[in-house]
DNA sequence: GCGTCGATCCC
DNA sequence: GGGGATCGACG
């Protein structure tokens, strides 16, 4: 008998006064057989008694947190089952705890319910349906093997209330004083998340001294409603182009599951390189297309062509979709149109008698870009400034925003520069490199209007001044830097 | 009045 | 299990 109680002591001390407590009527005790003695000889077991650490429940494997779809009572009870975290199309995991340290003890319920996922974790609305549930939990009576137990739980559903029923609901389980955490009904009830739950486990058991004692509350990880756009799994289903230029700025257009316009970014991701695609909210399409911008990659001078992940992500929990490849393309030469002469301009005639008699795809083609297309954000172009302000770049460039001529006798350009190759993937058709001009006034005279722009919008950003209206800027054709 | 989107329900 | 129609709230 001593045993018995050693045990039980240790039992007790283990319960603290965060354990819960229940009425009979919902959770019915166990009744465990009366104890026998042990064939061991009494020492051994006494021995044994006073070492063995307090009963223990621990979650074995985690429910899946995302893929189920909470379910409305009127569709019925195929609700599905939430699987277990390591789950796989060909290998189908459960939930499953184990109970530890359960010397002696022959009979042990364990019964899981739904409460919110932040403290003080209420009971939450919405129920368990499937085997072994009633009244929005799920319940087991376990036959412990030696000192432990496991068990799955098969054909668990969650079965969603609507929100005018959240309080009924909540009241009926209150009144089956089913509240693991005490912590009763709120006043807002409409403050619950209805996109979220964790299980909640304990277990319970009577000794073979007749005391009941309860094991637990042990929280899941959560689980959130599949259907619900805010928690739901992210998802590309399609894009319409998976390659493109490693400067960016290639319009890609991608069809996804429903998103939030306000909390979804597009990543683009390569090892620990990432940056976020360019677009508005007026950009998504009804939840589930959204047109984009790439961002440039990180090497504009890459030789081979360079696959990326492309991927959602909510903003608000950083959730991330699985990737689609995108490939950045080599600059191939001139794909920039950096080493290729400009064509001549046609004579009137030609542009008379030509596929664009009144110049619509032509002043399309030279309409001066926002200086936003050329520059992904003031912190992308941080560098640079710094970099120009070492080299007192940045005054000069300050001049030639104000359009002042006195330009010549600046520093000298070439491929030490610093972020040589970010200017050149700046430069607009018509500069073939930057290395033989030697001065920065040569690279600003052989840039025609649409490179002012360019150069001005690049100052803008530096100064933050970014609605200010500029003239156009006419620089004789033959001023361009062939010559040098 | 209109578009969007979450909630709910139907197949 | 998943797609989607419908409805109502909301801006």
């Amino acid at each position: 008998m001593c045993i018995c109680l050693a045990f039980l002591e240790e039992v007790m001390d283990y319960i603290t006064a965060d354990s819960w407590t229940r009425e009979p009527s919902i959770l019915s005790t166990v009744t465990v057989a009366p104890w026998t003695s042990p064939a061991e000889p009494p020492h051994i077991n006494w021995v044994q008694c006073q070492n063995s650490p307090a009963p223990k429940l621990i979650i074995t494997e985690q429910p899946k947190q995302r893929g189920m779809r909470f379910r409305y009572k009127c569709e019925g009870r195929s609700a599905g089952s939430i699987l277990g975290e390591s789950s796989t199309e060909h290998n189908k995991t459960l939930p499953a705890v184990m109970l530890l340290n359960l010397e002696g003890i022959q009979e042990v319920t364990v019964s899981v319910c739904l409460v919110w996922k932040d403290p003080p974790h209420r009971i939450h609305p919405h129920g368990l349906v499937g085997k072994d549930c009633h009244d929005g939990i799920c319940e087991v009576l376990l036959h412990p093997d030696g000192s432990q137990v496991e068990h799955s739980f098969s054909n668990l559903g969650i079965q969603c209330v609507r929100k005018k029923e959240i309080e009924t609901s909540v009241k009926t389980r209150l009144n089956l004083s089913i509240d693991p955490y005490n912590a009763g009904m709120w006043r807002h009830h409409e403050e619950v998340d209805l996109n979220v739950v964790r299980l909640c486990f304990q277990a319970s058991c009577t000794t073979a001294s007749g005391q009941h004692i309860t094991i637990g509350p042990v929280l899941s990880e959560p689980v959130y409603d599949k259907k619900s756009t805010n928690t739901s799994e992210l998802k590309i289903c399609r894009m319409n182009k998976d390659y493109g230029r490693c400067d960016g700025g290639e319009e890609i257009y991608i069809l996804c599951d429903k998103v939030q316009k306000e909390d979804i970014q597009v990543m683009f991701l390569d090892g620990t390189w990432e940056a976020r695609a360019d677009f508005s909210q007026a950009d998504v399409h009804r939840q589930i297309a959204i047109v984009l911008k790439t961002p440039p990659y990180y090497d504009l001078h890459i030789k081979d062509p360079a696959p990326v992940q492309v991927c959602l992500q909510r903003i608000t929990d950083g959730i991330r979709s699985e990737g689609m490849i995108f490939t950045y393309m080599p600059r191939e030469g001139d794909s920039y149109g950096l080493r290729k002469k400009r064509p001549r301009r046609s004579t009137l005639y030609e542009d008379l008698t030509g596929p664009d008699p009144h110049g619509i795809d032509t002043k399309r083609k030279q309409a001066r870009p926002d200086y936003r297309e050329h520059c992904a954000s003031v912190a992308d172009i941080l560098p640079i400034a710094e970099a120009f302000s070492d080299n007192e770049y940045l005054p000069r460039m300050n001049q030639m925003m104000n359009l002042d001529p006195a330009l010549n006798d600046l520093p000298h350009i070439d491929e030490s520069t610093p972020l040589y190759d970010t200017l050149m993937s700046w430069m607009p058709e018509g500069i073939d490199d930057l290395s033989p001009c030697a001065t920065f006034d040569n690279v600003l005279t052989g840039v025609e209007d649409e490179a002012t722009a360019n150069l001005v919008g690049f100052s803008l950003a530096l100064t933050g001044e970014q609605g200010q209206q500029f003239s156009d800027c006419a620089y004789p054709e033959d001023s361009r830097m062939g010559g040098c």
